[in-house]
DNA sequence: ATAATTTAATAGGGATCGCTATTTTAATGG
DNA sequence: CCATTAAAATAGCGATCCCTATTAAATTAT
């Protein structure tokens, strides 16, 4: 039998670029090098094994830009390098394009509605990792007080989501960052509003 | 047998609401009260039916965003009609969450490769829709000369991808508008650069 | 070496996949 | 009323779905 890891990260990979619905038991175990009990007995079911290999490739992908949050960068500095991270993640050379989380089961029969459930609270909870980080700018004066950081952090999400649905479609990594550059105008204080021509 | 309308209607609905992969033809054949030879002899086959049942709902749900586009209305004004529309559809109460087009079969089987282009073309006209429109903004300097009307497009078509997603995770219409009220400060000109306080 | 235990492979179960040949029913025309 | 065409239903094709009972091989222990 492999070990554990190499068969998450083939797992992982797999699932990265078919999705959960488009990834069978089948593609798994030719891939793995293993046979279908292999498989049960190791990862128990197929969703166990995608909640491992998700688990598994999140750690390894984006284990860092936690870091990059928590950093004592400047936040505005921070959310920069976070978005820029996530922009190399989406468009590595030899790995499937997009993020294998943002914009995963989103349509699903029903029969796969817990799967969906455990990809929106991946993608929720790192919303509110953005959130924390927004409101901790807010704490040290680096937003204004009073700043709604929740649809901040949505904001920002959104443009993550966007980066991989794009990403998928083959957008390349240079297009994504200047994508990026125009988000980061929105941020609150980096500029100042004045007559608008548009009316 | 139903009338074909009624048919792409309730096909629309399903393949909106579980995608192409979350969607069988017994699932199609069920809910439209058909056999499945009826389903090929009118619809050629399951890949045809979405072909159709996206173009008809195409008309149906965003037929009146090309005109707000192609209106008189300044640029950002029509821009932010646009989007509000867009939050309006992502989030109607008797219809599936999120757009039918804007986050389809990003992650596929092999096999649906072909379905996958089909999608990712009809992001791309869109995108190049609202480039069309910030093209001519520029030319009626309502947006400053040189502006890179491609990647504001892309920016935008972001939002619109990230509502999708987010809307799929139960995000309400109001949450939505708040976000894109964030997105229309990224405007070029409705702002000006100041000091920012990040670094 | 023989027995006990673990590991892997074969084979297949029950259901569903997209799709179609064939039969049955219904509608139309003489 | 019967014949002919058109429509719909049944039944099922081969393939694949996720998963597992059972058999075979390899390892370890006595």
């Amino acid at each position: 039998m492999l070990d554990r890891d190499t068969g998450l990260d083939i797992a992982a990979r797999l699932f990265w670029e078919r999705g959960y619905e488009g990834t069978s038991t089948a593609d798994l175990t030719k891939a793995m090098g293993i046979n279908p009990p292999t498989l049960y007995s190791n990862f128990g079911s197929k969703e166990e094994l995608y909640r491992q290999a998700l688990d598994f490739s999140i750690a390894r992908e984006s284990g860092c830009r936690a870091e990059i949050l928590a950093s004592a960068l400047p936040a505005y500095e921070a959310l920069s390098r976070y978005l820029y991270n996530i922009a190399d993640g989406d468009t590595q050379p030899d790995k499937p394009a997009g993020c294998m989380v943002s914009t995963a089961v989103l349509q699903h029969a029903e029969e796969n509605a817990s799967v969906a459930r455990l990809t929106a609270e991946l993608r929720e909870a790192s919303m509110q990792v953005l959130k924390a980080r927004f409101d901790r700018a807010v704490s040290e004066d680096e937003l204004p007080a009073g700043t709604d950081t929740d649809t901040l952090a949505r904001f920002y999400g959104a443009i993550i989501q966007g980066m991989s649905a794009q990403s998928c479609d083959g957008a390349c990594n240079a297009l994504l960052k200047r994508l990026i550059d125009i988000a980061l105008t929105a941020w609150p204080g980096k500029r100042t509003t004045v007559a608008g021509n548009s009316d």
